[in-house]
DNA sequence: AGCACGCCGACT
DNA sequence: GTCGGCGTGCTC
């Protein structure tokens, strides 16, 4: 008798982990073919000798397994452990992580199919190796390390770990992040490398170093990708490169952190920071921390890498004496920067006080001076504003009429280029109505601005400047609107680059990443929304955010010197923006993180939300306060429960952020405890409550509900 | 989640 | 008279 993993999710109405019959002896981490209802699925062994069959199933339901994955070698132990961490942590099932960490081909192809893709991956790998086995040319050369990459270097060598790498924009973590490698691959000739990096198609520079650093090594093969953008085949044979151990270097997105690397000894986490590295669907899990558990599972070394560190990773670094449990490295200075560079080599900010502007402007006085200066000196600048489309709402002044979309509770935006207003929420799209629809006033008129009314308005504020050649400025826009199509973001990048453009208008789209030699001037033009944002993270993102607008600017160290960040705010003395101005993020956590402390926010408390879905706002309450009610006269009857009850609190339900989407209405509740391990203990007791509530007369009409521990947003 | 089975409207 | 709508129900 086995147990074995199946895809069923948290809220099916059947476990995960079901029993088959075998006559074959199959060790734990076997993939196999089981049927399952009328169809036949993807399945993983799980334990190899289940020998009380569990609860009252009849023997005559156990099926026999249909097939076994042969040629693949079974999952490893530490795979196993990763994966039953994952699911008891963030209360999922077992199947349900297990089989969403595997390629989704594997589920498809049959395992004559999957002989042959790990046939064709061989012969690569070995006509690779030969080639690299071949007298080597030249080994690439390095570049020189700075004193500070040097250091940084050889505490990661000497120290176990995990490592909080902070390093400022531009300190030149990558090359730290290729040294590590490299030590680490030298070492040991079946070691492998895991590299994350929270969106690969916003990083492709880095994807090409790690390619050029270790290809004329290990050969093309030895450096794979795993992300989202890839094709199932391409995801197929990446994934079968690093569970069979050709891939010596896996570059991935958050999903790689569950992919099978068997010989693992180095994880690098960069822009560790990154929101994206948690997920907002399905198994809500944190790469990141998984990372660090993964590392400490596998004896691998941990890097995580910022300029602006999530301020629970900051607080984490904190010395040993304090508790720290993370090595904190720093790298203060840009490379190549000089002391006359400004801070660290890093563009002075510059703040402007809205409140001495005309009123309503959205360029200041200075701010598009410093543009036309850029303009005219042949120089670029960037300006930020993180809102697409035309206006956010239409508004009739007559009635008071607003483009609310009918199935969410929020407005439509309207995007003057196809004249629609559009839902950025469900995506209703309709035709921009030629009057008010409630009154018939024809003078419907946009109220506050997106990117595409900016680029209009800046336009006009430009038309009487001339380009150092004497045309007409050159204005180009970066959105989710004009990067829609494929390749369209690479081409349109190409023109920044080719110098085609000199003021360039996004979202923070282009923040990340991209490395603008020639933009000497960023702007954010109204930041100040996330200062007043109900969200206790919005002052950390904000001035991530920022942070790493600045590190667009004067990336040529011939340019630092004159180049520079405008903030345009209603409040320049807040302190985000002071931090800013010193590009001071010690100071900037520690405030923030006394900030939590005394509201005992996370690090200093532990959290998880119950999110429901329904068709009306009432059933999702009912639900979660029906749950929340069980909870506390259920458990409490339970021995030593009690114990646990006191370490929690938990909060009404309420309607979330933004209550409506696509005609379904969301309620959530908060859970939070001071301990991280009573909140666990809590959340797997309730697991089962919250089941039985959600099918209970009570939770009618309940279309969705799930747990999503640590989550960012509230 | 899939995928079946199962009872009521517009088409060859 | 059938094709097909998605409302319950089950999967070792």
């Amino acid at each position: 008798m086995l147990s074995v993993l199946v895809p069923t999710p948290v809220y099916a109405r059947i476990g995960s982990v079901l029993c088959y019959s075998s006559t074959l002896a199959l060790p734990a981490g076997t993939l196999v073919r089981v049927p399952l209802g009328a169809r036949e699925t993807l399945g993983v062994v799980w334990d190899a000798d289940a020998q009380q069959v569990r609860g009252e199933l009849d023997a005559d339901k156990i099926k026999p397994i249909t097939s076994v994955l042969d040629g693949l070698a079974p999952l490893n132990v530490a795979w196993q452990q990763l994966v039953a961490f994952t699911a008891r942590y963030y209360q999922r099932s077992l199947g349900e992580v297990a089989l969403a960490a595997l390629p989704p081909q594997l589920r498809e192809l049959s395992t004559a199919q999957i002989q042959r893709r790990l046939q064709r991956g061989k012969a690569q790998g070995d006509a690779a190796g030969d080639a690299a086995g071949l007298p080597q040319e030249q080994p690439p050369e390095l570049p020189q390390l700075s004193p500070e990459q040097a250091q940084v270097v050889a505490q990661i060598q000497a120290h176990a770990g995990p490592f909080l790498l902070f390093g400022a924009t531009g300190s030149g973590k990558t090359e730290v992040y290729l040294r590590s490698a490299q030590a680490v691959l030298a070492q040991d000739a079946q070691a492998q490398v895991l590299v994350m990096v929270p969106e690969i198609n916003l990083t492709p520079q880095l994807e090409q170093r790690f390619r050029q650093r270790f290809a004329p090594l290990w050969g093309a093969d030895a450096v794979v990708s795993l992300h989202s953008g890839m094709t199932n085949p391409q995801r197929l044979a990446s994934w079968l490169a690093a569970h069979s151990g050709q891939a010596r270097i896996v570059l991935g997105t958050r999903m790689a952190v569950l992919a099978s690397i068997p010989h693992l000894r180095l994880i690098v986490v960069d822009e560790e920071h990154d929101p994206s590295y948690k997920g907002s669907e399905g198994a809500r899990y944190s790469a990141r921390d998984l990372a660090v558990y993964r590392g400490h599972l596998e004896g691998a070394k941990v890097v995580l890498g910022s300029a602006t560190p999530a301020l629970e990773s900051w607080y984490h670094s904190r010395p040993a004496a304090e508790g720290g449990r993370y090595l904190r490295l720093h790298m203060p200075s840009r490379v190549g920067a000089s002391a006359a560079d400004g801070v660290n080599g890093l563009p002075v900010v510059r703040r402007v006080d809205m409140n001495h502007q005309p009123r309503h402007a959205v360029f200041s006085v200075p701010l598009l001076a410093a543009i036309k200066e850029r303009i005219a000196r042949g120089e670029q600048s960037m300006v930020f504003l993180n809102r697409r489309g035309y206006a956010p709402v239409l508004h009739c002044a007559d009635c008071g009429w607003k483009s609310a979309c009918p199935h969410c509770s929020v407005f439509r935006v309207f995007h003057k280029i196809d004249r629609t207003l559009r839902c950025h929420h469900c995506g209703f799209t309709e035709p921009v109505p030629r009057a008010c629809p409630t009154c018939g006033n024809p003078d419907i008129a946009p109220q506050g601005r997106g990117t595409e009314r900016l680029e209009e308005h800046l336009a006009e504020l430009l038309l009487d400047v001339r380009r150092p050649e004497g045309e007409l400025v050159r204005i180009a826009r970066i959105d989710a609107d004009t990067t829609r199509h494929k390749g369209a973001l690479q081409s349109q990048l190409a023109a920044v680059h080719a110098g085609e453009v000199d003021v360039l208008v996004g979202t923070q789209m282009i923040a990340k990443g991209h490395d603008f030699r020639r933009v000497t001037l960023v702007a954010a033009v109204n930041p100040d929304d996330a200062l007043f944002a109900s969200d206790f993270r919005a002052p950390e993102r904000l001035f991530s955010l920022l942070m790493q607008a600045a590190g667009r600017s004067g990336r040529d160290a011939g340019q630092v010197a004159g180049s520079e960040v405008w903030i345009q705010s209603s409040q320049p003395a807040h302190p985000v923006y002071d931090a800013l101005k010193r590009y001071d993020y010690p100071g900037f956590a520690a405030r923030q993180l006394h900030e939590r402390q005394q509201a005992s926010l996370p690090p200093f408390s532990a959290q998880a939300l119950v999110r429901a879905e329904a068709r009306s706002q009432e059933v999702a309450q009912l639900f979660l306060n029906a749950a929340s009610a069980a909870a506390q006269t259920e458990m409490a009857q339970w021995p030593g429960w009690p114990e646990v009850l006191a370490h929690i609190t938990l909060y009404p339900s309420v309607p979330m952020n933004i209550q409506r989407v696509a005609n379904i209405e969301r309620a959530q509740m908060l859970v939070e405890s001071a301990s991280r391990t009573a909140l666990q203990h809590f959340l797997s007791g309730w697991q089962a409550i919250l089941h039985a509530t959600s099918q209970s007369p009570a939770a009618k009409g309940l279309i969705r509900w799930a747990v999503d521990v640590d989550p960012l947003a509230i």
